[in-house]
DNA sequence: ACAAAAGTGTTCGGGATACACCCATGG
DNA sequence: CCATGGGTGTATCCCGAACACTTTTGT
């Protein structure tokens, strides 16, 4: 038991990491479904490991620019959407030491993660795919896909996967493959419109071999939603 | 710009807060509202200031269970209810010196808080009347009792609130308080009936200038919900 | 003409709301 | 017997799910 905690701080470290999702095609089932990027740890503890992309925060820096400075070394992208997850700090979370680490998501647009090439040590993984995670990264990476999958029927992040101009079929896409499960065109179509969170172009997309979809793009927020 | 990360992370150091609301009367109108403690700040930055009970993080010690010992230190209260809220990080948030703050929210019985004496140092406010913290920690409030009044339309916190044995007029008042508006009464019932988070306890609270009231208890959850 | 997806209309059922009404106790 | 809250019944509205059906393009 320690007494001389304010002579002795840095006993306890913080880190700030980063679950950093993308929609990619399944590798089987040519279905989209949820991707991210793991880094292969170079040293101990747990070498050799795939670890979630992250990083000692600086004295100089905000948490949510800790958690982008990651992700564009990571990915070499900004996020469209980032936002705090939760932060974990179990005594034996690492060994040894004792890290404390403040969890965001990102999420990134399909066209964008294209041009991320991967990195020597970096990798993309289908999400609900990946074990065996260094330190509690599984859990960590469970508790994310369950907060995205829940939070994507109640507020609008699913723009932050789909291009600034896009049919609802596009968007209807994001929530089928982050839910994993088909939705009615119809219903869906009358949910987004109705909840104001789009706009139509007045423009339609060509080239399809059947009807051409109306555009839209996100609407101007009257009011935020965290 | 720091180079050095791993010999000099005490730059940076972490403390745990707490925000712990009860339901008391309200001074003047009489009717129930949320409370919290604050402490007073002996010391610079902000000395004199009120401020949210808490402390420096111990290497031995978890998050939850950091913030446990604070809420014992000011109310010498164990909360029916804890539950993390949000990690506040922003550079310029304490002068001088760089603090992140992993805060707390907890919620304790009337009953229970009616034992915690105000020491000399610690007093008691009405929530939503607070202003003027120290650090940012006005910021921190507000979004604490918008947690809280969000996350008891769709979860079963009001719990945390009540005696083991309570009646559904219990509850309601619970709800009304946090809400800050009146419920219907048969709708309530119907409701938390139904949600089957609850059951009846066979035996009736008497005394009452009215027809007895059926008590409950808090049904046995077969799944848990966060 | 046909396929395929866009887009519209309609029905059905469950849940929330509002409110009328009866029940059981103390005074 | 009256006041007070406990407790039940019920009509209404709204919203989501299901699904039939029309529209508009490419081939």
């Amino acid at each position: 038991m320690r007494t001389d905690v304010d002579t002795d701080t840095d006993q306890v470290s913080l880190a700030v990491s980063t679950v950093i999702f993308a929609l990619r095609p399944h590798p089987t089932t040519g279905r989209t479904t949820l991707w991210l990027p793991l880094v292969r740890r170079i040293r101990e503890p747990y070498e050799g490991r795939w670890a979630l992309p992250g990083g000692p925060l600086r004295p100089d820096e905000d948490l949510a620019a800790s958690a982008r400075h990651t992700l564009e070394r990571t990915t070499g992208l900004a996020p469209r959407h980032l936002e705090q997850l939760y932060s974990f700090g179990a005594v034996d979370r690492s060994p040894e030491d004792r890290v404390v680490s403040i969890v965001y998501w990102a999420l990134v647009r399909p066209d964008e993660d294209a041009r991320a090439t991967d990195g020597e040590n970096v990798e993309w993984f289908v999400a609900d795919d990946v074990r065996g995670l260094a330190f509690d990264h599984d859990t960590i990476l469970r508790y994310a896909l369950a907060r995205l999958r829940a939070k994507i029927t109640y507020s609008p992040i699913a723009f932050a996967f789909v291009t600034p101009e896009f049919t609802l079929a596009d968007l209807r896409a994001v929530h089928e493959a982050v839910l994993d499960r088909s939705l009615d065109p119809a219903n869906f179509r009358r949910q987004v419109l109705a909840s104001g969170t789009v706009t139509a172009t007045g423009s339609y997309l060509t080239g399809t071999s059947h009807r051409p979809p109306a555009l839209y793009r996100r609407a101007a927020l009257p009011e935020e939603i965290r």
